[in-house]
DNA sequence: ATCGTATCGATACGATCGTATCGCCATGGG
DNA sequence: CCCATGGCGATACGATCGTATCGATACGAT
């Protein structure tokens, strides 16, 4: 029998409560019950609430991270701008499929708040973006294709900064909702990290 | 007696334990006991614990509103990029205190996710913050301290945007930490906004 | 065929939750 | 002086939580 498989059933499950009810209705019963599962066999995959929680947030931080180096490859031919757009975009939630998981992010997100060990996997994540980011930019620059009057380390900091804000911002617009105005502020942050987008005397 | 003034003092022992532990800390009982009350003079206060989270909340926004308009009147003399450095570092959590505020702030807004009448007083104090931020970008660029190659409320979201963003990347640093990198992107993010400002041919 | 083991459902236990109720006590109007 | 009333501590109750334990069932090896 797959063991790994059924725990990864098991963390699905806790992923569809998480994103209709936030982590407050996740509980070893309400999980297994989701699962179709009985108490005692999610027990016997997850001895304690704490594993469980520890490999669904370690998966959802595995997810993430495949995405962004899915990422990474300057995928042929794009220019810095064009692969940013796209780079942003993707990261953001703008179906109803991304928007349940950008849910259970969210909740994950706050639980690192209270969580150390929960913080500490987001701080490397977020050190592994901005190191991509960074190369990306350093890259780009060499073909005079993102300004250069600020070091590569603060426009990365900043480009993860503006993910961050749409990436909450969308979060909190209800399922269905429009993305115009998303993409709208993804197209005026690129245009302003490449020359000659900004207002130019 | 004044009833006001303990409703908030026991909003006030519910906020020091959500700074700590988020809200998953919160109980009508360890509430009672951070206020140094009973569990039953809390009940007297607030007949159910979604009251007291309510009350509390309310507060917290009604709190934020007032900060909100404290920074709304154009204080005499200053640039518009001044007026904007000024504001963002106003709302950022750059010290103990704030830092506290924000992890409730934090706790609230993930709640927000889950219970719709939370998003609502969210939703509507982005509108009242958006607007203002509209006024004052058509103001100052009249004055050409503005870039006009965007919308103002292009503009104005994507500044949000970024504020948002910045807010939440302060609110996981742990408390004590350099600011530095903080005053930097808020730097940068202004300098992009100002004509010239940006990287010129 | 029998036994050991893995799997899993059922149930128990103590803790904590939100809420409701009861009773003590202080205080002020009659 | 008495007593009614409002404030508040103590306690009770049912529900749900995480965790532990036990018994039934299925299955491969001896």
């Amino acid at each position: 029998m797959d063991k790994e498989a059924r725990r990864l059933d098991v963390a699905d499950a806790l992923f569809r409560i998480a994103a209709r009810e936030g982590l407050d209705g996740v509980s070893m019963r309400t999980v297994a019950t989701e699962a179709g599962l009985s108490l005692g066999a999610v027990q016997r995959y997850f001895q304690t609430k704490d594993e469980m929680l520890h490999f669904a947030f370690d998966q959802a931080v595995q997810a993430a991270r495949a995405r962004l180096r899915e990422i990474r490859p300057q995928s042929g031919g794009q220019t810095f701008p064009e692969a940013l757009r796209r780079a942003l975009l993707a990261f953001l939630p703008t179906d109803d499929r991304r928007l349940a998981e950008a849910r259970v992010w969210a909740a994950f997100y706050a639980e690192a708040a209270v969580r150390p060990s929960f913080a500490a996997s987001l701080d490397a994540l977020d050190g592994e973006a901005r190191a991509n980011l960074r190369a990306a930019i350093v890259q780009g620059r060499q073909a005079g294709e993102v300004i250069s009057d600020r070091s590569p380390e603060a426009l990365a900091e900043l480009i993860l900064v503006v993910l961050d804000g749409l990436w909450w911002s969308a979060v909190r617009r209800p399922a269905g909702a429009s993305t115009a105005s998303l993409e709208e502020v993804v197209d005026t942050a690129v245009a302003m990290l490449s020359p000659g987008g900004a207002d130019c005397p």
